[in-house]
DNA sequence: GTCTATAACTAGATAGAC
DNA sequence: GTCTATCTAGTTATAGAC
């Protein structure tokens, strides 16, 4: 079973991780606002108080995993671009990156949209900034690729947003027991995106 | 205000119909299980008790929302392939009403993806259902674009729900405040998917 | 068709023992 | 670090008056 090994996996986890791991299941299954303190202290076989010796509370909890989610999206976005020589290898390289981001971390992938608008106000903006700063960077390898003469886009902006959401949607329908591998996959989006852009 | 705007068109409707308008509203806003009966009473101006004469439960409100939108979708997805000559054309028409509904049923549209998971069983499969139908037209018209030598599609079932995701999209991100009127978008989308498929 | 009043239950969070 | 016990408030939904 999935359920034992998961299990297996998070008994050698500490408290706090165990604690995110159980919250991202739930989160995605049954939403933040659908998910009770209860619940989340069932699925983890403890008592709801003990909960709070770990986080302020359950909004402290979405809050570590947005952030979490957020910060290694942002580390790895850079890293992925920075192995390629020209806009068409960038490109490749980050619709690679993000694809295969949203299929090992789809739950993050998945929560990190899905419950923005359960975020109070204040972190709600702090998120926002955050994901405008990856979209930002995308559209501006989407810019170079047009300067360099590499890609033909009439609106970087729009097809910027549509090849993110294209992208992001993995998380959506990706399943472990489906016919593609995660490899396949992202090469696949990467073909399609190359030709959407007309890259040379 | 676009909210006394709102308040003025929505006197003139049915009390169902206000009262299914004030729940898409906040149904996208805070999600469902973000939204107690109570606010949707006081976003109307009556009491929670009088929403039961209308509906017998929150659940079926929701309901109520998915199966009408759904249905329009399916229709007006007929009647929009059916006016393509060539797959091309097909193609192209689809985009256009797919993003054309996600823009004009915006709410709608944002609701019966986002709340999904918040339907009880056998209304969740129910609409599942639904949405297979829908993505099976889809799956069919490219590989009629196939078999015509019309597009150039490694993976079909891939290539389905990655132009799915994209176009849908942007019922996530638009605004009519926005740069973009909807048939610029509508256009450019489909110009963007033309490519995707390589389309003669 | 909307109201008041309320039932029956669940929510997030805390106090303090162990 | 987890527990029992509990607080306060909010949840969906119903009964029955007007």
């Amino acid at each position: 079973m999935a359920k034992a090994k998961a299990k297996a996996a998070s008994d050698r986890l500490g408290s706090s991780e165990r604690i995110r791991l159980a919250a991202l299941g739930l989160f995605k299954a049954r939403g933040y606002h659908g998910t009770s303190v209860r619940d989340l202290a069932e699925a983890l076989g403890i008592e709801p108080a003990s909960l709070y010796h770990h986080f302020p509370s359950k909004q402290a909890i979405l809050v570590d995993l947005f952030d979490r989610t957020m910060d290694i999206m942002q580390d790895r976005l850079h890293q992925a671009i920075a192995g390629g020589a020209t806009p068409a290898a960038q490109l490749r390289n980050f619709v690679r990156f993000h694809v295969l981001f949203h299929i090992e971390c789809q739950d993050e992938a998945f929560v990190s949209h899905s419950e923005l608008r359960s975020l109070t106000a204040p972190n709600h903006r702090r998120m926002i900034g955050k994901r405008d700063r990856y979209e930002k960077a995308i559209r501006e390898l989407l810019a170079a690729g047009v300067r360099a003469g590499e890609f033909e886009i009439a609106d970087v902006r729009l097809t910027s947003i549509a090849i993110l959401m294209m992208c992001s949607g993995v998380s959506d329908w990706f399943t472990r027991r489906g016919r593609l591998k995660p490899e396949k996959v992202a090469d696949s989006y990467a073909d399609m995106v190359l030709r959407l852009v007309r890259a040379r």
